[in-house]
DNA sequence: TATTGTTATACTCTATAACTATA
DNA sequence: TATAGTTATAGAGTATAACAATA
Protein backbone atom coordinates (compact mmCIF):
# COMPACT_ATOMS: atom_id res chain seq x y z
CA UNK A 1 0.00 0.00 0.00
CA UNK A 2 1.15 3.47 -0.07
CA UNK A 3 0.11 7.16 0.60
CA UNK A 4 -2.70 8.03 -1.04
CA UNK A 5 -2.81 11.46 -2.72
CA UNK A 6 -5.53 12.97 -1.26
CA UNK A 7 -3.86 16.74 -1.12
CA UNK A 8 -2.71 16.42 -4.48
CA UNK A 9 -4.27 17.55 -7.68
CA UNK A 10 -4.47 14.42 -10.24
CA UNK A 11 -3.37 17.14 -13.06
CA UNK A 12 0.04 17.53 -10.73
CA UNK A 13 1.20 13.80 -10.75
CA UNK A 14 4.22 13.65 -12.42
CA UNK A 15 2.63 10.72 -15.04
CA UNK A 16 -0.22 12.99 -16.06
CA UNK A 17 2.07 15.58 -16.70
CA UNK A 18 4.33 13.44 -18.68
CA UNK A 19 1.35 12.41 -20.46
CA UNK A 20 0.32 15.89 -21.05
CA UNK A 21 3.38 16.97 -21.87
CA UNK A 22 4.53 14.13 -24.69
CA UNK A 23 1.28 14.66 -26.39
CA UNK A 24 1.56 18.67 -26.35
CA UNK A 25 5.31 18.53 -27.42
CA UNK A 26 3.68 16.14 -30.26
CA UNK A 27 1.51 18.73 -31.13
CA UNK A 28 3.90 21.55 -31.22
CA UNK A 29 5.55 19.57 -34.30
CA UNK A 30 2.11 19.07 -36.22
CA UNK A 31 2.02 21.62 -38.18
CA UNK A 32 6.23 21.33 -39.13
CA UNK A 33 5.46 18.19 -40.15
CA UNK A 34 2.29 18.83 -41.63
CA UNK A 35 4.24 20.84 -44.01
CA UNK A 36 6.63 18.39 -45.07
CA UNK A 37 3.57 15.90 -45.49
CA UNK A 38 5.42 12.79 -42.80
CA UNK A 39 3.49 11.99 -39.66
CA UNK A 40 5.46 11.67 -36.42
CA UNK A 41 6.61 8.40 -36.80
CA UNK A 42 7.41 9.04 -40.19
CA UNK A 43 9.52 12.15 -38.56
CA UNK A 44 10.50 9.54 -36.18
CA UNK A 45 12.68 7.16 -38.15
CA UNK A 46 14.02 9.83 -40.24
CA UNK A 47 15.69 11.28 -37.33
CA UNK A 48 16.57 8.22 -35.95
CA UNK A 49 18.03 6.57 -39.30
CA UNK A 50 19.95 9.42 -39.89
CA UNK A 51 21.31 9.56 -36.30
CA UNK A 52 21.96 5.84 -36.48
CA UNK A 53 22.41 5.34 -40.11
CA UNK A 54 21.46 1.47 -41.50
CA UNK A 55 18.96 0.08 -39.03
CA UNK A 56 17.03 -3.66 -39.17
CA UNK A 57 13.36 -3.04 -38.78
CA UNK A 58 13.63 -4.79 -35.38
CA UNK A 59 16.21 -2.41 -34.10
CA UNK A 60 14.60 0.35 -35.76
CA UNK A 61 11.03 -0.46 -33.86
CA UNK A 62 13.31 -0.24 -30.57
CA UNK A 63 14.01 2.96 -31.04
CA UNK A 64 11.26 4.63 -32.08
CA UNK A 65 9.08 2.30 -29.48
CA UNK A 66 6.86 1.35 -32.23
CA UNK A 67 5.08 -2.29 -32.28
CA UNK A 68 7.07 -3.98 -34.96
CA UNK A 69 3.94 -4.33 -36.99
CA UNK A 70 3.35 -0.62 -37.30
CA UNK A 71 6.67 -0.23 -38.85
CA UNK A 72 6.03 -2.08 -41.93
CA UNK A 73 3.21 0.54 -43.35
CA UNK A 74 5.29 3.32 -42.15
CA UNK A 75 8.47 2.05 -43.77
CA UNK A 76 5.97 2.01 -46.55
CA UNK A 77 5.15 5.09 -46.88
CA UNK A 78 8.43 6.59 -46.84
CA UNK A 79 9.38 3.76 -49.16
CA UNK A 80 6.90 4.98 -51.47
CA UNK A 81 7.98 8.93 -51.21
CA UNK A 82 11.84 7.31 -51.93
CA UNK A 83 12.89 8.41 -48.24
CA UNK A 84 14.17 5.59 -47.36
CA UNK A 85 15.15 2.08 -48.82
CA UNK A 86 14.73 -1.41 -48.18
CA UNK A 87 17.38 -4.17 -48.66
CA UNK A 88 17.67 -7.53 -48.02
CA UNK A 89 20.54 -8.28 -45.52
CA UNK A 90 22.67 -10.92 -47.25
CA UNK A 91 23.81 -12.31 -44.11
CA UNK A 92 20.33 -13.00 -43.14
CA UNK A 93 17.79 -12.75 -46.10
CA UNK A 94 14.76 -12.75 -43.56
CA UNK A 95 16.18 -9.14 -41.98
CA UNK A 96 15.25 -6.03 -44.15
CA UNK A 97 17.81 -3.81 -43.83
CA UNK A 98 16.63 0.37 -44.10
CA UNK A 99 19.04 2.66 -45.35
CA UNK A 100 17.84 6.96 -46.02
CA UNK A 101 18.15 7.24 -49.74
CA UNK A 102 19.80 11.08 -51.12
CA UNK A 103 16.44 12.61 -50.86
CA UNK A 104 16.07 11.21 -47.29
CA UNK A 105 19.27 12.60 -46.27
CA UNK A 106 18.34 16.12 -47.44
CA UNK A 107 14.78 16.00 -46.00
CA UNK A 108 16.38 14.67 -43.03
CA UNK A 109 19.03 17.37 -42.20
CA UNK A 110 16.28 19.67 -43.09
CA UNK A 111 13.60 17.91 -40.16
CA UNK A 112 16.61 18.12 -37.78
CA UNK A 113 16.89 21.65 -38.04
CA UNK A 114 13.29 22.51 -37.93
CA UNK A 115 13.07 19.89 -34.57
CA UNK A 116 15.64 22.10 -33.32
CA UNK A 117 13.73 25.59 -33.54
CA UNK A 118 10.76 23.61 -31.90
CA UNK A 119 12.63 22.47 -29.52
CA UNK A 120 14.23 25.56 -28.34
CA UNK A 121 10.51 27.57 -28.59
CA UNK A 122 8.97 24.43 -26.62
CA UNK A 123 11.33 24.56 -23.80
CA UNK A 124 11.57 28.70 -23.73
CA UNK A 125 9.90 28.60 -20.25
CA UNK A 126 12.68 27.12 -18.68
CA UNK A 127 16.23 28.68 -17.86
CA UNK A 128 19.07 26.68 -19.96
CA UNK A 129 20.00 25.10 -16.52
CA UNK A 130 16.43 23.68 -15.73
CA UNK A 131 16.26 22.53 -19.40
CA UNK A 132 19.26 21.13 -19.47
CA UNK A 133 18.59 19.27 -15.53
CA UNK A 134 15.06 18.21 -17.47
CA UNK A 135 16.95 16.46 -20.22
CA UNK A 136 19.43 14.33 -17.69
CA UNK A 137 16.19 13.83 -15.71
CA UNK A 138 14.32 12.43 -18.31
CA UNK A 139 17.20 9.84 -19.76
CA UNK A 140 17.53 8.69 -16.19
CA UNK A 141 14.43 8.14 -15.81
CA UNK A 142 13.93 6.03 -19.26
CA UNK A 143 17.03 3.97 -18.77
CA UNK A 144 16.03 3.09 -15.28
CA UNK A 145 12.45 1.92 -17.52
CA UNK A 146 14.41 0.28 -20.16
CA UNK A 147 17.35 -1.88 -18.12
CA UNK A 148 15.23 -4.61 -17.88
CA UNK A 149 12.58 -4.92 -20.61
CA UNK A 150 13.44 -4.20 -23.60
CA UNK A 151 10.38 -2.25 -24.48
CA UNK B 1 17.91 29.41 -37.40
CA UNK B 2 19.50 27.39 -34.66
CA UNK B 3 21.90 24.67 -33.73
CA UNK B 4 20.78 21.70 -35.67
CA UNK B 5 21.65 18.67 -33.76
CA UNK B 6 24.28 16.77 -35.63
CA UNK B 7 25.79 14.84 -33.13
CA UNK B 8 22.59 14.89 -30.39
CA UNK B 9 21.08 11.62 -31.03
CA UNK B 10 17.22 11.68 -31.46
CA UNK B 11 16.41 9.66 -28.87
CA UNK B 12 18.12 12.49 -26.11
CA UNK B 13 15.81 15.30 -27.31
CA UNK B 14 13.68 16.27 -24.68
CA UNK B 15 10.23 16.34 -26.75
CA UNK B 16 11.38 12.69 -27.85
CA UNK B 17 11.58 11.57 -24.09
CA UNK B 18 8.68 13.22 -22.90
CA UNK B 19 6.43 11.70 -25.82
CA UNK B 20 7.97 8.25 -24.98
CA UNK B 21 7.82 8.60 -21.25
CA UNK B 22 4.14 9.57 -21.31
CA UNK B 23 3.23 7.06 -23.47
CA UNK B 24 4.94 4.38 -21.19
CA UNK B 25 3.34 6.09 -18.00
CA UNK B 26 0.05 5.36 -19.79
CA UNK B 27 1.18 1.58 -20.65
CA UNK B 28 2.32 1.29 -16.77
CA UNK B 29 -1.48 2.40 -15.92
CA UNK B 30 -2.96 0.13 -18.31
CA UNK B 31 -3.60 -3.16 -16.41
CA UNK B 32 -4.46 -1.42 -13.30
CA UNK B 33 -7.12 0.13 -15.46
CA UNK B 34 -7.87 -3.00 -17.38
CA UNK B 35 -8.73 -4.58 -13.88
CA UNK B 36 -11.17 -2.01 -12.93
CA UNK B 37 -12.67 -1.56 -16.62
CA UNK B 38 -11.78 1.81 -17.26
CA UNK B 39 -10.05 3.71 -20.06
CA UNK B 40 -7.34 6.09 -19.22
CA UNK B 41 -9.83 9.06 -19.73
CA UNK B 42 -12.34 7.79 -17.14
CA UNK B 43 -9.57 7.05 -14.60
CA UNK B 44 -8.72 11.08 -15.58
CA UNK B 45 -12.55 11.80 -15.41
CA UNK B 46 -12.90 10.16 -11.75
CA UNK B 47 -9.69 11.66 -10.04
CA UNK B 48 -9.83 15.18 -11.31
CA UNK B 49 -13.97 15.03 -10.27
CA UNK B 50 -12.32 13.24 -6.84
CA UNK B 51 -9.76 16.33 -6.36
CA UNK B 52 -12.11 19.36 -7.35
CA UNK B 53 -15.13 17.83 -7.00
CA UNK B 54 -18.31 19.15 -9.23
CA UNK B 55 -17.42 20.60 -12.63
CA UNK B 56 -19.34 21.56 -15.79
CA UNK B 57 -17.48 19.90 -18.96
CA UNK B 58 -16.39 22.68 -20.29
CA UNK B 59 -14.16 22.68 -17.63
CA UNK B 60 -13.61 19.18 -17.25
CA UNK B 61 -12.51 18.96 -20.85
CA UNK B 62 -10.02 21.57 -19.89
CA UNK B 63 -8.37 19.71 -17.18
CA UNK B 64 -7.79 16.33 -18.89
CA UNK B 65 -6.96 18.00 -21.97
CA UNK B 66 -9.52 16.48 -24.05
CA UNK B 67 -11.64 18.06 -26.42
CA UNK B 68 -15.02 18.93 -25.07
CA UNK B 69 -16.74 16.64 -27.91
CA UNK B 70 -14.85 13.56 -27.06
CA UNK B 71 -15.44 14.35 -23.10
CA UNK B 72 -19.16 13.67 -24.33
CA UNK B 73 -18.58 9.72 -25.29
CA UNK B 74 -16.32 9.36 -21.81
CA UNK B 75 -18.93 10.88 -19.51
CA UNK B 76 -21.50 8.39 -21.32
CA UNK B 77 -20.46 5.81 -20.03
CA UNK B 78 -19.28 6.58 -16.46
CA UNK B 79 -22.85 7.53 -16.77
CA UNK B 80 -23.87 4.35 -17.75
CA UNK B 81 -21.80 2.51 -14.98
CA UNK B 82 -23.42 4.72 -12.25
CA UNK B 83 -19.78 6.55 -11.53
CA UNK B 84 -20.81 9.95 -12.42
CA UNK B 85 -24.17 11.78 -12.85
CA UNK B 86 -25.11 14.66 -15.00
CA UNK B 87 -27.22 17.85 -13.91
CA UNK B 88 -28.45 20.73 -15.60
CA UNK B 89 -27.20 23.70 -14.03
CA UNK B 90 -30.14 25.39 -12.73
CA UNK B 91 -28.32 29.41 -13.07
CA UNK B 92 -27.35 28.44 -16.35
CA UNK B 93 -29.17 25.42 -18.37
CA UNK B 94 -26.68 25.16 -21.55
CA UNK B 95 -24.44 23.79 -18.60
CA UNK B 96 -24.16 20.07 -17.57
CA UNK B 97 -22.66 19.78 -13.80
CA UNK B 98 -20.83 16.33 -13.14
CA UNK B 99 -20.90 15.05 -10.52
CA UNK B 100 -19.40 11.92 -8.52
CA UNK B 101 -22.13 9.12 -7.43
CA UNK B 102 -21.28 7.57 -4.19
CA UNK B 103 -19.89 4.20 -6.24
CA UNK B 104 -17.70 6.95 -8.28
CA UNK B 105 -16.23 7.87 -5.23
CA UNK B 106 -15.26 4.62 -3.55
CA UNK B 107 -14.02 3.65 -7.02
CA UNK B 108 -11.66 6.83 -8.02
CA UNK B 109 -10.36 6.44 -3.95
CA UNK B 110 -9.40 3.26 -5.03
CA UNK B 111 -8.00 4.47 -7.75
CA UNK B 112 -5.90 7.20 -6.36
CA UNK B 113 -4.34 4.62 -3.68
CA UNK B 114 -3.28 2.23 -7.03
CA UNK B 115 -2.11 5.32 -8.86
CA UNK B 116 -0.08 6.02 -5.93
CA UNK B 117 1.63 3.08 -5.66
CA UNK B 118 1.45 2.96 -9.84
CA UNK B 119 3.44 6.28 -9.87
CA UNK B 120 6.34 5.30 -7.00
CA UNK B 121 7.05 2.00 -8.84
CA UNK B 122 7.43 4.45 -12.55
CA UNK B 123 9.80 6.99 -10.95
CA UNK B 124 11.92 3.75 -9.23
CA UNK B 125 14.53 4.89 -11.02
CA UNK B 126 15.35 8.32 -9.05
CA UNK B 127 15.63 9.45 -6.11
CA UNK B 128 13.12 11.15 -3.91
CA UNK B 129 14.93 14.21 -4.68
CA UNK B 130 15.13 13.95 -8.47
CA UNK B 131 11.69 13.12 -8.47
CA UNK B 132 10.89 16.08 -6.98
CA UNK B 133 12.70 18.43 -8.81
CA UNK B 134 11.36 16.41 -11.93
CA UNK B 135 7.73 16.96 -11.03
CA UNK B 136 8.93 20.99 -10.77
CA UNK B 137 10.39 21.20 -13.82
CA UNK B 138 7.41 19.32 -15.32
CA UNK B 139 4.95 21.89 -13.78
CA UNK B 140 6.76 24.35 -14.66
CA UNK B 141 7.02 23.63 -18.24
CA UNK B 142 3.55 23.07 -18.50
CA UNK B 143 2.44 26.43 -16.78
CA UNK B 144 5.00 27.90 -19.19
CA UNK B 145 2.80 26.34 -22.36
CA UNK B 146 -0.41 26.89 -20.66
CA UNK B 147 -0.03 30.44 -19.56
CA UNK B 148 -1.35 32.17 -22.96
CA UNK B 149 -3.68 29.72 -24.54
CA UNK B 150 -5.90 27.89 -22.82
CA UNK B 151 -5.21 24.59 -24.41
C1' DT C 1 -24.22 36.70 -31.87
C1' DA C 2 -21.65 33.67 -28.64
C1' DT C 3 -21.42 29.58 -25.76
C1' DT C 4 -22.47 24.65 -23.87
C1' DG C 5 -23.21 20.47 -25.22
C1' DT C 6 -24.09 17.22 -28.82
C1' DT C 7 -23.97 14.17 -33.17
C1' DA C 8 -21.86 12.20 -37.08
C1' DT C 9 -17.79 11.06 -39.11
C1' DA C 10 -13.10 10.28 -40.60
C1' DC C 11 -8.41 9.75 -39.65
C1' DT C 12 -4.45 8.26 -36.91
C1' DC C 13 -2.42 5.32 -33.57
C1' DT C 14 -2.20 1.06 -31.20
C1' DA C 15 -3.15 -3.80 -30.24
C1' DT C 16 -4.61 -9.00 -31.28
C1' DA C 17 -3.92 -13.07 -34.19
C1' DA C 18 -2.13 -15.56 -37.68
C1' DC C 19 0.73 -16.19 -41.82
C1' DT C 20 5.37 -16.44 -44.93
C1' DA C 21 10.24 -16.94 -45.40
C1' DT C 22 14.23 -17.77 -43.63
C1' DA C 23 17.35 -19.59 -39.92
C1' DT D 1 11.67 -24.51 -33.23
C1' DA D 2 12.53 -19.77 -33.27
C1' DT D 3 12.98 -15.16 -35.54
C1' DA D 4 12.16 -11.04 -39.14
C1' DG D 5 8.86 -9.30 -41.56
C1' DT D 6 4.26 -9.15 -43.11
C1' DT D 7 -0.98 -9.05 -43.52
C1' DA D 8 -5.58 -8.34 -41.92
C1' DT D 9 -8.29 -6.28 -38.72
C1' DA D 10 -10.34 -4.23 -34.76
C1' DG D 11 -10.13 -0.90 -31.19
C1' DA D 12 -8.94 3.41 -28.87
C1' DG D 13 -7.82 8.27 -29.34
C1' DT D 14 -8.12 12.51 -31.81
C1' DA D 15 -9.68 15.91 -35.09
C1' DT D 16 -13.12 18.31 -38.66
C1' DA D 17 -17.78 20.11 -39.49
C1' DA D 18 -22.21 21.13 -38.43
C1' DC D 19 -26.20 21.34 -35.33
C1' DA D 20 -29.63 22.31 -31.04
C1' DA D 21 -30.54 24.70 -26.95
C1' DT D 22 -29.68 28.52 -24.20
C1' DA D 23 -27.63 32.93 -23.01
Amino acid sequence: MSMPDQALPFEAATGFLLARLGSMAGRSWHSMLQAHELSPHEHGVLLTLRAAGRLGQQTLSDRIAVDPRNVVPIVDGLESKNLVKRTVDPADRRRRLIDLTAKGHAVADRLAASAADIERDFLAGLTPTEQTKLNQLLQKLHASLTEHATL
